[in-house]
DNA sequence: GTCTATACTTGGATAGAC
DNA sequence: GTCTATCCAAGTATAGAC
């Protein structure tokens, strides 16, 4: 069996043209992303973006919403690498929290963010792009869901939140603090709770003291 | 000193007009970007919607953004008097919880906060409504800070996390959870959260127990 | 593969009749 | 106050020259 493609019938064109035109085109269409917003980002934007002709967009990718999810697929996959190589080995929750912590101060920096959350709202006015957008979120909750295993895999928070919906509200709360933080360009909230998620994740942490004989464990 | 307005410099305008078709123009909008998004609300398909010609929208508003901007206020002004009603005398965490799970459940349905969401992803592409929208987006913060004051008050939870940083959490939980939901419209995840949430809020409440003698609190 | 030119559509906004 | 008519700008998409 070949690789499977997406499920859904919006997908970039994986066609010919250009290697180098088309990556200006997708590194143009991530910057008016998050420059412009979905509504803004159109084919004459893009292109003037990346120094060619409007026209360009239509032969590499058949359509600009197509662009746009070639964009989405470029920093979904460069920032997922980067996650995964920061919370490599990790195994303890403060760990995990310093890791996610300084990863997603680099995401508010540059916008990474902002192109996911642009295209989730963008997915209201095109139809069929919401379960395309779906699709490629898919592997961040699966991510979240990982590392929140290896953790808090036994531990008195997995008891009380399955893991699964844990992850769901990682993955929400990133999406949340991003909008939040780019109305008014101000991280300075998002960053405190990070700060303070850290001494939470204490709390729920079961210290792995493996000389210790299975005493009762801090947290009720 | 009269009344002070918005500070910024976008803004409905107040101007005379017909009543009953300013009316039906915002609700025309609060339905345009529930359904087709920020990019898919023009004058033409909102003015369709309200069933009357497109050049109103500019006679009682000045401009398409003003006209969304009045139909935030509208919502945010209903749902704000529905919670303050449902969170009205609520004092302990798990009330507080059962009360903001139930109304948002109505949010979900109705697509209430996706106005919201709209605004804020629309707000990348136009000039100054950034901040148009941030001033909508603080009375929430602040409702949301006082609820959390009243029900954790004194409590493990606000000794690790300040309550400002809590409601910004809060917010941003909302507006996420709203966005994933929104995409394949599986409500389901934030509601087991809500869920969840209740039996996490009860961790971190203090037992009112007015006849027991100052105890050590339960959790460490 | 890239550009120019162009057809067609939609959207913001205004003028003027009623 | 509402509608029709209209202007202009911007967008998608295609055809054809180079």
């Amino acid at each position: 069996m070949a690789k499977a493609g997406p499920a859904s019938k919006i997908q970039p064109a994986e066609g010919g043209g250009s290697p180098t035109t088309r990556r200006a085109l997708i590194e143009a269409a991530v910057e008016t992303l998050k420059a412009e917003g979905f509504s803004g980002s159109s084919a004459r934007s893009i292109a003037g973006r990346a120094g060619c002709n409007q026209g360009l967009v239509f032969y590499h990718f058949g359509s600009v919403v197509n662009l746009l999810l070639a964009a989405l697929d470029a920093v979904s996959a460069e920032r997922l690498e980067r996650y995964s190589a920061a919370v490599d080995g990790v195994e303890s929750p403060a760990e995990l929290v310093d890791a996610a912590a300084s990863i997603f101060e680099e995401d508010l920096d540059a916008g990474h963010v902002s192109v996911l959350v642009q295209m989730i709202a963008g997915a209201s006015s095109t139809p069929g792009l919401g379960t395309a957008v779906a699709e490629r979120i898919a592997p961040w909750t699966e991510f979240a869901q990982r590392s929140v295993d290896a953790a808090w895999g036994d531990s008195a928070l997995t008891s009380v939140i399955p893991p699964g919906d844990i992850a769901h509200a990682v993955v929400a709360m990133y999406v949340g603090l991003e909008m939040l933080g780019h109305l008014d360009g101000d991280r300075g909230p998002a960053l405190a709770l990070f700060e303070h998620a850290r001494a939470l994740a204490a709390l729920f942490s079961v210290p792995p003291a493996p000389d210790r004989p299975s005493g009762r464990s801090r947290t009720p």
